[in-house]
DNA sequence: CTGTTAGCGCCTTCAT
DNA sequence: ATGAAGGCGCTAACAG
């Protein structure tokens, strides 16, 4: 039988205090005899007494905690993300309420649930949000963080790589590299990240005047893009390069290349992505790609949020951090030596 | 500012009802008339009410809460638990309350916060627990349930692969297969799971009247693994097979052999790893492995988690999965056809 | 420094 | 079916 936990009341029998000193033992900045305090921690060690923290929540209006939304946690990136989130809140006292949505339309339920249960502070990990659905944060005051997705809506703050100088990057350094049928393998559709990349890809591949060769969705998936890999390389002549808008579908890309395919990376076929999990670094991989780094982005966010949470003011700020780009062997910088043509 | 939440006392005096009418109308049972339940719901829609949960669980003493402890989110293996595990208490109407911790000490430290949080249930994803700890939470009536770790006390419920079969069956595989001078990676030291791969690998070799070629300590950390392939690749004569307690530090063995070692996997050396990873079956990989499923696992663990949590009754039942191998091209049936020696 | 007094927002008997 | 009243366990003024 689950039994009744023990209160700040009970302890306070025990030792012979108000109740209310039994609280201010508890509390940051209780004011309390020394002596009292021992008298009461003894009694509450002795009664195995925790305090209630939703006793705590309902009257301070401050659950301490922050409500994540993610989509993918089969993406190394954003497991990563996750797992030193969770780390950095901890240390600053807070704890990560998670919610999974596969959809826009799952995360309209699930914001309802996050809104009842008093989070203090929204942490978006690509995960798409509409601007109804923002406005009602803001409106309730919940400061919301995207990380790595836009929403037309000021007052959400939002962090984000330079993912159009990212994708620059690419387009000019394959061109400059000698390739000459660049594909792209574009992220999810109505993702801001996946534009933003593609439009800077495409820009520099126009500078340069080289058209792209062909495009298809992986919609940030492995599976699809891996479809999207036989329909690149459905007929000949095949793309001399291929740019997935991040590393797990570069993944993708490679062993469908080299395991279906029959083609080489990079002899056959270049491939860059854009992120640099760790797996891009592996042997088996050596993965050229764009790296954004989880640390810096995830700290920007939680203290944007903090900030918001602490001030109790929201307030919508963007934060564009910088990109580096990382030259593996999938992609080399010789490529196949850079032809003169134009 | 942040602005007062809307109460359902609020709603009550828009709707022209008691406060208690409202609250029947958003409690599950609550017997309402059609007609009063328009109105109530019209001004909740009104004022944009939001029932609080956090005033509701301090009632209702449930929290409608799991904790999840987790030692490594970058082990696709337990990414894809909790993913899972996250999604199917969400369609039961619980949400995870998320904790990371990297040692056992730490642990303690989370269970303080865990404890007060009033999670209805605790989760431990591969993350040990002190039999101390687990009887405190035994004592409060809170379900533990330990996936793929084991502790000294009753009344916590465990769920675990069939580890030593697992184990057994890579052991007499290897040995059938031809292979003689079989090494071991283990796992971290002081798990479970890690020690009983290890006891069934070991009598499937004695059984056969192998003995082990060479063990060092992966710690289930890829950076670990490696350095423990360095160690055991150290001197000739080499391993021709190596078991991996799992398969992400197997890929980290397959990633160390071919990248820095310059050897081919399995013409070489044999790979086996355990879990069955989605990275497993990859093209670069092809990992031969021991395949664990993570949905049963998480099902089975989410079903008891309700069950007790339903009941008010603590229970420690152990459940244990079979385990199914699956044989792929990083050690191949036939090895190196079976060398009649003995 | 300590105890007393009010609630936080909601659920739940208990009458009506 | 509905309203009134009494807490859930705790914090936050306030007096002393």
């Amino acid at each position: 039988m689950k039994k009744r936990p023990v209160t700040s009341r009970q302890v306070a029998e025990l030792a012979g205090v108000s109740q209310s000193a039994v609280s201010r033992c508890f509390s940051p900045h209780g004011s309390i005899a020394p002596q009292t305090r021992e008298k009461v921690l003894a009694a509450a060690q002795q009664l195995g007494y925790r305090p209630n923290a939703i006793a705590r929540s309902l009257i301070t209006r401050s659950s301490r905690t922050i409500a994540v939304v993610m989509t993918q946690l089969d993406n190394p990136f954003y497991a990563q993300m996750l797992e030193y989130a969770a780390r950095r809140f901890q240390q600053h006292g807070y704890h990560l309420l998670l919610f999974m949505s596969s959809n826009e339309q799952q995360t309209a339920g699930v914001m309802a649930d996050i809104l009842q249960s008093q989070a203090d502070g929204i942490l978006m990990l690509a995960a798409t949000l509409s601007s109804s659905l923002a406005s009602e944060c803001v409106s309730r005051g919940i400061p919301v963080v995207l990380i790595n997705r836009t929403v037309a809506f000021e007052g959400v703050s939002q962090v984000a790589s330079d993912n159009y100088r990212g994708g620059y990057w690419v387009g000019e350094f394959l061109v400059s590299s000698g390739y000459r049928r660049i594909a792209l393998v574009a992220g999810l559709a109505d993702s801001s990240t996946s534009s933003q990349r593609r439009d800077g890809f495409m820009a520099a591949l126009a500078a340069q005047g080289v058209s792209c060769w062909g495009e298809a969705c992986g919609d940030y998936d492995f599976a699809t893009a891996q479809a999207a890999t036989r329909k690149l390389f459905e007929a000949a002549p095949y793309p001399d390069a291929v740019f997935a808008a991040n590393d797990h579908m570069a993944i993708a890309v490679i062993d469908t290349l080299s395991g279906e395919l029959g083609l080489r990376v990079p002899e056959d076929v270049a491939v860059v992505g854009f992120d640099d999990i760790p797996m891009a670094a592996w042997p088996s991989y050596r993965l050229t790609t764009v790296q954004q780094s989880v640390e810096p982005m995830v700290d920007e966010a939680v203290a944007l949020l903090l900030a918001q949470i602490a001030s109790g003011q929201v307030a919508g700020e963007r934060k564009v951090l910088p990109v580096t780009p990382i030259v593996r062997a999938s992609a080399p910088a010789t490529g196949r030596g850079v032809a003169s043509s134009s």
